[in-house]
RNA sequence: GCGCACGUAGCUCAAUGGAUAGAGCGUCGGCCUCCGAAGCCGAAGGUUGCUGGUUCGAGUCCAGCCGUGCGUACCA
């Protein structure tokens, strides 16, 4: 049972006898909530504040009166009122020892009950682009949409994830080109993926060299003079004699000479870019032989979408190639969908959305292309270009169209960049006003991975970092870690395909974890010191600690001689030091920290959770001995402990989608 | 210009409108003839960017300012 909610029933109930309107209940039952000092019990209910205030009654009368409605006997001490009327709650030891036992005989679930009102989701998450290589941009996405997928399932809700491929879009146009102007024949056809690899990174640098040339630097040269000329003016007019005043003229001086500076380095690396296209001869000469490629591409793209037959016969051949190599990183990530429906999936049912949503008076025509223009938006949302092609927002409401009629989600949640926060505003309302009001559509936003610098993570060179190698580094690192420490016993433990499948656990499961432990919304700073630091809340030290708990079995096995070395299903939980009461009720509240999770889809919440689990455990550890305990029967209460911090751990870790080591 | 985020210990980050704002790293001090010390026990470290407001109560909500990042009509 999920314990928080259990009290939270109970204040209901009281709460009503109290003549709270049943409609403004979880006003006040949102109020009670695990404490965050001991001293205050293990939960506080709040509410007699808001009551006593709205009542015009003393609060902690209020309180008086909540606690003497209370049914909470079997379940906690008597409550006791503290400050201007915080309940504070103390779970009862015979209680959680009861509760915890319970978990013994139910390995698959611990205690977490299945939601009573279970929601069909749809998660659309990972969503990279074909032949573009993954990066280290997709792996939030990818391990936090997986994560959310895992949780929510064992939660009870049905969960249908969709991998929402780029594989009919702009970058698809460049292969094309690609494939048309520089293909090696024989590299496409031994090494089909390195060659249009190499062909989408040769025509994205041709465009991004005309683009800059053209469009860029002009545009950039103007701003510079622009910033120029007003730094020039408001350092030529003489301060103003109001001291406050003054001040303020010399800081927009400052800020405005720093622009300039700023401006002329952003300058300088344009030109040095350029300049590197146009020294290396190959490059240039090629750049100067495609001085139109940005159009043509677009145009590849244009002949693509309308059914141009060699577009699309080479299209059907080359994709599968893409596919593969995702599915590889994939299988190593530990990540599936049940669905990988790409944007050319919908292709064929974008002209429907635009025709239906122009008869619906929703778009218009403006400058040649069709938009759906929305209050309180400056841009509207562009379905169709003047050139005829669709962009994604019309493919997104093809998708929408799509979910709805096939899956009849309750929700569909796209686990996405927050830099495409206006995208998903404008498109989920669109999606309303064409009638899709009733599913909650929800952008659940990430922050960039950023680099020491506090700038994203790229390579010294500018390039940003492939998702392979970044894996592999990771593992290599874990690697040298695990080895080093096994090579410190006095006896090696581990084989060299242990240390091997140790390292991989390891290393991926400290990118997923430090991914993961952070408020998704925010940035953070990748480390690779950091994240696979033994200490603190890693996966390698999660992982240590579960295998720490496991050497405990090992020993009973050792010692005992008998193959399994479980504790019974029917051993009596003993309490009797505060170690091991915490440790309980740290083991109780796993539910809560789940459900934490499901209410705003943040995974931290369950790292915060195991990461503290963990530390109870190790406090408890150090405090209880457990195979040396005083008693038969304070040994097998404390083995169960034992057991089900292993089983929390590893149930937990699994809902992450971070694989466990028996040890290291 | 407009819009959206963000600003918390030296660093990396938590915190559901609740009591004295918490962890980890780093620093300092204790604890291994004893189940994995990758640990435990303790100390130091904060005007939660600034100023107002709402509230019984604000890191959290509102307004204004300062700073950083991102986005802003035919890429995704």
């Amino acid at each position: 049972m999920n314990l928080l909610a259990a009290i939270r029933e109970q204040f209901a109930r009281a709460l009503v006898l109290l003549g709270v309107e049943p409609g403004e209940l979880s006003n006040y039952t949102s109020l009670v909530l695990t404490s965050q000092d001991a001293k205050f019990g293990d939960y506080q209910a709040n509410c007699a504040m808001p009551l006593g205030k709205r009542l015009g009654k003393p609060p902690r009368e209020v309180a008086a009166q909540l606690v003497a409605a209370l049914e909470l006997g079997a379940i906690c001490e008597r409550p006791e009122i503290a400050g201007p009327g915080f309940i504070n709650l103390r779970v009862k030891d015979d209680w959680l020892a009861s509760q915890v036992a319970g978990f013994l005989s139910d390995p698959e679930r611990q205690g977490v009950p299945q939601t009573a009102s279970p929601r069909t989701y749809v998660i659309d998450y990972s969503s990279p682009n074909v032949a573009k290589p993954m990066h280290v941009g997709h792996i939030r996405s990818t391990v936090i949409g997986d994560a959310l997928c895992r949780i929510l399932k064992f939660a009870g809700h049905q969960v249908i994830s969709d991998n929402h491929l780029g594989d009919w879009g702009t970058q698809f146009g460049m292969i094309l080109y690609g494939l048309k102007h520089f293909a090696d024949a024989k590299a496409l056809n031994n090494q089909t993926l390195e060659e249009l690899t190499r062909l989408y990174k040769l025509v994205n640098s041709l465009v991004e060299y005309h683009d800059t040339r053209k469009e860029k630097l002009p545009a950039l040269e103007a701003r510079l003079a622009e910033a120029e000329r007003t730094a020039a003016r408001l350092s030529a007019v003489s301060p103003p004699s109001d001291a406050k005043e003054a001040k303020q003229a010399a800081k927009k001086v400052r800020q405005q000479e720093a622009a300039v500076v700023e401006l002329r380095s952003e300058l300088a690396e344009l030109r040095a870019k350029v300049a590197a296209v146009e020294a290396d001869a190959t490059l240039g000469k090629l750049a100067a032989e495609h001085a139109g490629i940005g159009q043509q591409v677009l145009q590849e793209t244009a002949r693509l979408h309308s059914g141009d037959a060699t577009n699309i016969e080479l299209w059907r051949k080359y994709l599968p190639a893409c596919l593969t190599e995702m599915e590889a990183m994939y299988a190593r990530l530990g990540v599936r969908f049940d669905h990988t429906l790409g944007e050319s999936y919908y292709q064929d049912r974008l002209r429907g959305v635009v025709k239906d949503l122009c008869e619906k008076k929703l778009a218009r025509e403006s400058d040649g292309a069709i938009c759906v223009f929305l209050e309180g938006h400056d841009v509207p949302m562009i379905v169709q270009k003047q050139d005829g092609a669709f962009l994604y927002g019309t493919t997104d409401l093809a998708t929408i169209q799509y979910r709805m009629n096939h899956w009849r989600p309750d929700a569909i949640l796209y686990v996405v960049d927050h830099r495409q926060s206006l995208h998903f505003e404008q498109l989920f309302a669109v999606a309303r006003l064409w009638g899709y009001g009733g599913v909650e559509l929800q952008h659940i936003a990430f922050g960039t991975v950023l680099g020491d610098d506090g700038k994203p993570f790229k390579t010294r060179s500018g390039a940003s970092v492939g998702l392979a190698s970044l894996l592999d580094e990771a593992v290599e690192r874990a690697y040298a870690i695990v080895s080093q420490n096994d090579d410190a016993r006095p006896e090696a433990m581990l084989s060299e395909v242990e240390r091997r499948q140790v390292a991989e656990r390891i290393g991926i499961g400290a990118i997923k974890y430090a991914d993961l432990a952070h408020n998704r919304t925010s940035d953070y700073v990748f480390s690779y010191d950091k994240m696979l630091a033994m200490t603190g809340n890693t996966a390698a030290y999660m992982q240590y600690s579960y295998a720490r708990v496991k050497s405990i079995f090992t020993k009973v096995i050792a010692d005992s001689g008998l193959p399994v070395a479980d504790t019974r299903p029917d051993a009596t939980i003993l309490l009797g030091t505060p170690q091991e009461r915490a440790l309980a009720l740290a083991l109780v509240q796993f539910a809560e920290a789940l459900d934490r999770v499901t209410t705003d889809y943040r995974p931290n919440h369950l790292t915060a959770y195991l990461f503290d689990l963990a530390t109870h455990y190790s406090t408890f550890f150090e405090h209880c001995p457990v195979l040396r305990a005083e008693t038969e029967a304070l040994r097998a209460s404390r083995l169960a402990l034992c057991n089900l911090t292993a089983r929390t751990l590893r149930q937990g870790l699994e809902l992450l989608g971070i694989e466990v080591v028996e040890r290291m």
